[in-house]
RNA sequence: GGCCCCAUCGUCUAGUCAGGCCUAGGACACCGGACUUUCGAUCCGGUAACGGGGGUUCAAAUCCCCCUGGGGUCACCA
């Protein structure tokens, strides 16, 4: 039998990081086992425009490099994959077991069931429906259709049974029938409620494999009495540990994102996306933060990387291997794998994945993931000549592996900037420049040696900034950090020599003159 | 509260089903050292865990029971 897996988005606008490894599992699963993935659309009650809540979705499927055989834009034999367009299909089934006896119309209003269940909850004890409707005789039934009361329709639970599921990664997990409530699967209003479409769908998409996160698990038993009371074969179940944020062993949600904020280890996370993002023309909001795939991608992160994260939330290969491509995933991929207890995004544990295949990008790769971000930040014009892509290149062969994620080279932007635009770092030039009595003297010495250097390649000026340390008997230290903040206006960054030679002459010198004024004019005040 | 799930270093996990090879392995983080003009990287080294209590057994992280702790879910949401 081919394997058949599904994930079911609803058009949300953002995909979650949760929902994204949930169907990274499901998509690994048809793959390792040659069967296939389809996609299927919960656009039940959506208001939003479909289409548009959509786009962002598939992207992350497309830029994660999940491809699904049956669902939107590629269609399939078993379609429609929108579940709004599956109205008729519900309605067979419902009709099917309205027929069987194994479902019922409910004419109980809301505030009835709603004071049954208070006191239910008054006494204590455990609430069930009262099956009032049950009582009604062929003729009442027909005249509440005519006269258009109002009903609900009820799965009728067998209370004196048990349900299982033998599931792939937790077992023999087993219900109590006669503490389930009769379930309404369908509304006053005809439209159908989840769980009860959900099995719809299943069975006839074929799925054998559902696989979803943990907190569906309560879900189950309902679902394997409708599959039953369909005349459908149970699926293989497999509920997979849900993500937790960093730290806590709470569901990762987006309602928390405010929480998430002040989570320590996720603080640097949204510090990035503060900074960054508006440079590229967003912001962080509900479709792009830490816990969407779309704020990885905005902010430079590779595929590989998450891919390969999101892969170990829960799964491993086995005692050692964590740097994984998608081939060896797939390859390796089995259910019986999967842990059972909560798995908690590391967002450390995400950027040495990232630093790994970071590392494994040829230079060209780096050129070409690092182009969008500087052109989005206006550091670089949209039409580029073969010099500016060259100097992109010795940029980042400069940067080396400083450079973690694409977005990491508007941390080095002074390479880009004009000199009169680039910002001097105001503390940098406190240290550097001002409070060393000496620095302002060395430096000013230093940038007349260096306007008359024969050439400006980093052997040259490096070789002239060793004898000119030895003419003045000075250390390193006091001469190159002054240097590297006037010519970078940073503390920190790349070789020293390689910033020289990457900037050329003019740049440098123009750049120290800036650097002097402001140290001067500083002191003076 | 009912039902259900889970429990190994700070974190993610290997080991649990088929008890001994576990003086519990790896990774991330952390701490130290080396290298270094800064940052970063790299290389060496180090700290660090089986929630508690009972059993079963020659032998328990592993099997059984109880306790504790954490979590999920209880809609005419998905």
């Amino acid at each position: 039998m081919t394997v058949r897996t599904r994930f079911a988005p609803s058009p949300t606008g953002y995909m979650h990081i949760g929902g994204m490894r949930t169907a990274l599992f499901n998509w690994l699963f048809a793959r390792h086992n040659n069967g296939q993935f389809i996609l299927r659309i919960d656009d039940t009650d959506q208001q939003r425009n479909v289409e548009e809540a959509l786009g962002p979705i598939l992207q992350a499927f497309r830029w994660l490099g999940l491809d699904w055989d049956e669902g939107p834009e590629v269609g399939g034999d078993h379609g429609p994959y929108f579940q709004s367009q599956r109205g008729e299909l519900y309605h067979q089934a419902l009709d099917d077991l309205l027929l069987k006896g194994k479902a019922y119309r409910d004419f109980d209003p809301p505030d009835v069931v709603k004071a049954d269940r208070e006191a239910a909850e008054k006494e204590k004890r455990n609430y069930m429906n009262i099956r009032r409707s049950l009582e009604l005789s062929d003729e009442d039934i027909q005249r509440n259709l005519e006269t258009d009361v109002p009903y609900v329709i009820r799965l009728f639970v067998p209370r004196d049974e048990k349900v299982a599921i033998n599931d792939a990664v937790r077992g023999e997990v087993e219900w109590d029938c006669s503490l389930i409530p009769d379930p309404v699967i369908m509304r006053s209003n005809g439209s159908p409620l989840y769980n009860f479409a959900s099995v719809i769908d299943d069975a006839q998409l074929k799925i054998t494999h559902i696989i979803r996160a943990e907190e569906h698990l309560s879900n189950a038993p309902i679902q394997v009495l409708l599959f039953g009371a369909l005349g459908y074969e149970q699926p293989q179940f497999a509920h997979i540990p849900f993500i937790t944020a960093p730290g806590s062993n709470k569901k990762l949600s987006k309602r928390d994102l405010q929480k998430l904020r002040n989570n320590p280890a996720m603080r640097k996370m949204f510090q990035v996306a503060d900074n960054i993002l508006p440079r590229l023309g967003l912001e962080v909001g509900e479709s792009v933060n830490p816990i969407t795939v779309e704020y990885y991608e905005r902010l430079g992160f590779l595929s590989e990387a998450i891919f390969n994260a999101l892969s170990r939330l829960g799964w491993s290969l086995d005692d050692k291997t964590e740097n994984m491509s998608r081939e060896t995933v797939i390859e390796n991929f089995t259910l019986e794998r999967v842990i059972k207890s909560p798995a908690g995004l590391d967002p450390e544990k995400l950027m040495s994945y990232q630093e790994h295949w970071m590392g494994q990008k040829s230079l060209e790769e780096k050129v070409t993931g690092v182009l969008p971000c500087l052109q989005r930040a206006e550091l670089i014009s949209d039409s580029l000549s073969d010099d500016d892509l060259s100097y992109v290149g010795r940029v980042i062969v400069a940067l080396d592996d400083r450079l973690k994620t694409f977005s990491d080279i508007l941390q080095f932007d002074d390479f880009f900037m004009s000199d009169d635009d680039l910002q001097f770092d105001e503390k940098a030039i406190q240290k550097r420049l001002i409070k060393p009595d000496d620095a302002l003297p060395l430096l000013k010495k230093l940038r007349e040696k260096l306007a008359t250097v024969e050439s400006f390649d980093a052997v040259t000026t490096e070789a002239m900034l060793h004898q000119f340390i030895e003419e003045e008997e000075i250390k390193v230290g006091q001469i190159i950090h002054a240097l590297r903040v006037a010519v970078s206006g940073k503390s920190t960054g790349p070789g020293m020599f390689d910033c020289l030679e990457l900037l050329g002459r003019e740049r440098c010198l123009a750049r120290m003159d800036r650097a002097i004024g402001i140290a001067e004019s500083a002191s003076a005040s």
